[in-house]
Order: structure tokens, then C-alpha cells, then sequence
DNA sequence: GAAAAGCCTAGTTGTATTATAGACTTTATT
DNA sequence: AATAAAGTCTATAATACAACTAGGCTTTTC
């Protein structure tokens, strides 16, 4: 039941952007190697994340010198939901229960078998978690914590 | 987040274990092959699925002709978690919320770090279902949805 | 026009999953 | 005692996928 490694640098890219506080810029732009350097990770390999990102319309870019990425939208509108799915795929633990990729599994009646059912739980449980959970929510959550542990940052 | 064919057929083995109702016989014994056979799955994988859940205490087997494998404690003192673990590791997504296998992530600061946080509710949400359900609540859950839908079995 | 950024696709490497094979042990039956 | 039916155990093959690496292309700014 492991997240990737795509899924989790590019949550965690999703994060660090939504956290960029914007100051005077018009945009709050990141560039790859300034993430890579701070999340001590292969640029090149977070260049495609990024570019899946962008191109499942998450993210948008600016070329050229003084480019970089910025969320597409506020982030109280992106879901780490949303974010997962596009690197890691379907959320459900096995295809009978996707709604995004359903697929018969095999079992002689799906309608009671009781993993389906089992898994079908797992998956709510997990969906209601990251698509009820927003960037804006993560962000928040930190520096709420940080401010009770009396973190500067 | 998927669960891999090793767990998910012994998953079912286990139920199949569980739901097969101990007539005369002293143990409900039942045999690989007849195992392979319900569930279309190949007999030599499915040999070592059993196996291992063997070696780690859920099963217990009997030898030679008429021999086969059962249960090693009630059903309902037999979770899915415990199944889960022993096929599929840790239930944790990032190890850095695992209990079973903890390891940090490498994030800057792991005590304040977004996305662990919400991992570790992941984490949690999969595990209070996996530990709390116990084979003899899902075949429970089967046999009431059978009734229900007036299916005959 | 050169440097700095992102865009895009293909390829490489390593490891885990899934499955297969086969020789061995135990037990029941005849 | 011999045979057949079952599980035990270990090795290995085949495949797939994850995690990267490489390198050329395009756009933008100065």
C-alpha cells in the first residue's frame, strides 16, 4: 500500500508551491532546480513530474529566463486527490472497487464477495481523506503546527 | 495504493477458510488445490501464499493423504491486518508514518511536514479497518448481503 | 544571439512481483 | 511395504514497473 516515489515528490512540489508565500510578484514562481535543491531530489526526474502535472492541467508554466511553475489554481481548489491520482493512479486498492478504472477482478459473484467489500471501505476511506483535503488545508495545517511549537520558518 | 495478487489471494484463501462451514469433521481442512481451483488462480503460487501465512502463525496444516490447511485460531481472532502484513508489509503509504517499519523520509522537518501529517491519517484510516475486521466479520457481511439479495450458496 | 528556463521522448537500470519447477517429507491406505 | 496424496522448501525464470538518466528541442529575456 506504498505511495511512489513520482507521487510523493511531486506532492510534496505540489506543496512547497502552495506554501510559497507570493510577495510583490505577480505570480508565485518555482523553478525545478530550486525544489530539487531544497527537497534534495534528481531534477530531471522531477522535471517530468512536473510536466505531467502541468500537462493534466494542475500546474502552469512560464518559459524561459525567469520562468518556473505556479499552481493553476488557488490552492484551496487543488485536492491532493487530484494530485495523486494523475502520478500514482487510481486510489482503490484493487480494480473492483475503482471509480476511476473499474475492472471486473474474477471472483465468482463480485456483488458479495467480501474482499470487494473490504477494499470498497478502504478506498472510501482513502478517497474521503485526499480529495477532501486541499492544498490550502496542508499549508495551513503546518504552520499551525509550527506556530504551537513556536517554529520560525 | 494497490494491494498485490500475493494479498489479495491470500486474502480470499483466508476467507474461503473462514466462510467453509466445519461440518462433521473435526477441522474444516481444505486443500490447495481446491483452493486454486474455486478461485482460478495457479495451485504453485498459491502453495506459497499459504505457506508463509503458515510460517507466520495463521494457518495450520496437516500432511499427507486427506491432509490440507486450517485455520489456526477462530475466525473472528483473525484480522485482515494481520493477513495483510504478513503478504503485503506495512500498511503505512510513506515509511515515515509507518508503526511496523518506521524510517524517516528525509524530509526538513518531519515533525511538521504536510504531507506526513495527512499520510499518517491515511495510514490510520486504512489500518482501523484492516485491524477491526475480523474473517469472521466478513463472512458475516457476506452471508447477511446473501440473504438479503435472496441468493442461495 | 546567448543564456536560462521549460518541453518532450526515449532509453537504462535495478528491483519487486508473479509465477514455475522440482526435489523432499509426511501421512493414510491397501 | 509400497504407493499415492498431500504439504514443505528453495531456486530460478519471466515480466513488469519504478526510478532515474540523457539529450535534443522550444520559448523567453536581456
Amino acid at each position: 500500500m506504498r505511495l511512489s516515489k513520482r507521487g510523493e515528490y511531486g506532492l510534496r512540489a505540489m506543496i512547497m508551491m502552495a506554501e510559497t508565500p507570493s510577495p510583490d510578484a505577480p505570480l508565485p514562481m518555482v523553478q525545478i532546480k530550486e525544489i530539487a535543491l531544497r527537497e534534495q531530489i534528481s531534477a530531471k526526474f522531477l522535471e517530468q513530474i512536473l510536466l505531467t502535472l502541468k500537462n493534466a492541467g494542475l500546474l502552469h508554466s512560464k518559459m524561459g529566463v525567469g520562468g518556473g511553475y505556479y499552481l493553476a489554481r488557488p490552492s484551496k481548489e487543488i485536492t491532493l486527490g487530484q494530485i495523486f491520482r494523475v502520478l500514482d493512479g487510481p486510489v482503490a486498492p484493487i480494480k473492483c472497487v475503482s471509480q476511476m478504472a473499474y475492472e471486473p477482478c474474477g471472483c465468482p459473484d463480485e456483488q458479495t464477495c467480501g474482499l470487494r467489500l473490504v477494499m470498497g471501505d478502504v478506498r472510501n476511506a482513502i478517497a474521503d481523506i485526499l480529495d477532501n483535503t486541499s492544498l490550502a488545508d496542508v499549508t495551513k495545517r503546518q504552520s499551525t503546527l509550527r506556530k504551537k511549537l513556536g517554529i520560525k520558518s
